[in-house]
DNA sequence: CGCCGAACCGTAACCGGTTACATGCCGTTG
DNA sequence: CAACGGCATGTAACCGGTTACGGTTCGGCG
């Protein structure tokens, strides 16, 4: 036994497929007892109408796809949770699709989205500018977080970086700090660049005839503890250590402290995320509204949707300063 | 300018839309001179076949739905990401759809499916099963994650919970503790429900003679505080404490060692889902091997979906125990 | 040379909805 | 009473693909 469609709501309702429809969309012209004929007649037979023909004749699918790299923990759950949020409540639904690289595979899954989807969400620091105008369908409305820069002409959501270094690196000076060194996020990936940008700026600024220092990294643990040994042999000379992420930081912290030194009193420590970790280790470091930056991306793609053009800005949204235990200023 | 048809690519080379189908889906009859035609023809347009009308036609969507509650953290990332890796490597893409009660709503969004997915991947371990059994399109293939025994007939994947109970308590007598005192999640979900069932279970086993105690929770940290505090209070004599989750044992472990308490030398603390915190803390746990149930789903789904029917069995996934500090052996 | 089958291709029906337009019926009005 | 307008309803086209079916072309063979 097939699902019922409309014409099976029709033959029983003894009217046409036309009025059925219109009925069930709550269109005016209908009389009101044919209206609950069907009603009715929908009723008993179970009947949902089927939303891929729907959107077909519609040309909408109230759906949004949402294309996002190998995310973890926290930060995805929260991501998807906000998105979903906003979606749902506004009639929508969520396509998810993880993108690895930028292999042929990436480029099929954006092509899948094509009538499946009214638009998208990217979020795709790892991805060039190039990639991504080639392989994302033109005429698709497209809302990028974090995205590179150089896709303009498309609205974007971006976490505002810079300012959350110039706060950080201020609260570090501010507690008698400004040796302060860098480890960075993965070369290629938008945030890790914005993030070494806005350090860069904000000791200009804070910490004015202090040398920066840059270390590599790539947001995982090894990459933190790697920093902590690198600062120890090369003798680098610093009193704080800012990481590009809290993975790197904890990663560091606890290097720092199996070699002896002393967090805070020594050596601060921060870093950025505000993971659940950060709160039992008492790391200092940047919380982001995750939830709340999805649940906002969504939100301004489905207004594009709906209505307005325009609105292809690039807005910013802020991070907030979680102060804690490894910055304390020194006595 | 709107994206292009099949009816674009036809007329640009010079065939049918029926020829372009047959070649850019590669049946076989079809002029290799034809073929090229067809394949120069949609590349110069950019041609991408139009996702929805194409399921509409072949009464197949390559798409599966994917139903949870309000998941958090690593949890969710885990177990989307299983799916996501075994639905793109067999070309289907996943519907997100987040539920949080048993409201009107929940069903709407169980509808919103009808037409769009293959099939149903739903996890409700809050759900009672009545609600599921009505509101569920019954001709859309589904699967469970850890749903309500009562749903038979119905292919599901769980954790078994009741093993890896048993494992955890037996693991804690070895260490020369009998008096465990489980606690529990919310009421109703299912998850806890087996937890408790196989603590009972395990402890007539491996502790005979000793009374069970269950003390009531609802997975939060403060739910675990709340107990030791109660197990203080109450001078409930225990040596081991083994809670459904690991928030709960960490809230539960903070609070003993903040009242004083010798952890391990005193008391043991266990928990369940070996979150990334509990590395840290060094708590003893169980792993769940999440995206690998995730991926299984899906696999099962999918085999569903194109092939065998039968299937219809529960199957089990083991998890694995998790020995760290908090439930080091007495001496 | 005529017939036959294979290979290729085009026409049109269909998937399940929405909706422009036509139709029929009613009451009003001049 | 005829003309008209408005309302409820039905018919059919359409969204963008797939595919059954039938037609054409061509080579091979008797």
């Amino acid at each position: 036994m097939a699902e019922a469609t409309i014409r099976d709501v029709a033959r029983r309702a003894q009217v046409s497929i036309a009025s059925v429809s219109r009925a069930l969309n709550g269109l005016g012209n209908v009389r009101q007892e044919t209206r609950e004929r069907v009603m009715a007649a929908a009723a008993e037979l179970g009947y949902v109408p089927h939303a891929g023909a729907r959107s077909l004749s519609l040309a909408r699918a109230h759906a949004v796809g949402v294309v996002l790299p190998d995310l973890h923990g926290e930060f995805f759950s929260e991501f998807v949770r906000g998105m979903d949020r906003e979606a749902s409540r506004r009639g929508y639904v969520l396509l998810l699709s993880n993108i690895h690289d930028e292999s042929e595979q990436a480029a099929n899954a954006l092509r899948a989205m094509r009538g499946r989807v009214d638009g998208l969400i990217v979020m795709a620091p790892h991805l060039s500018a190039g990639m991504l105008q080639s392989a994302l369908p033109p005429t698709l409305p497209s809302l990028f977080i974090n995205g590179p820069e150089e896709i303009d002409d498309r609205p974007t959501v971006r976490l505002d970086n810079v300012a959350a270094m110039e706060a950080m690196v201020a609260h570090l000076v501010a507690g008698g700090r400004k040796r302060i060194v860098h480890i960075a996020g993965p070369d290629g990936n938008v945030d890790a660049r914005e993030r070494v940008e806005g350090y860069r700026a904000a000791m200009a600024r804070h910490a004015p005839g202090i040398e920066p220092v840059v270390l590599a990294g790539d947001f995982s643990e090894e990459a933190g503890e790697a920093a902590a040994h690198a600062i120890r042999a090369n003798g680098i000379a610093c009193d704080a250590v800012f990481a590009a992420n809290d993975m790197m930081a904890i990663g560091c912290l606890q290097a720092l402290r199996n070699g002896g030194a002393d967090v805070p009193g020594e050596i601060a420590v921060a870093g950025f995320d505000d993971v659940p970790l950060a709160r039992y280790l008492g790391l200092t470091t940047v919380r982001v509204r995750i939830a709340e930056m999805g649940a906002r991306a969504i939100e301004r793609l489905i207004d594009i949707l709906e209505g307005g053009p325009a609105d292809q800005r690039a807005e910013r949204h802020d991070a907030e300063l979680v102060v804690r235990g490894t910055t304390a200023a020194r006595d």
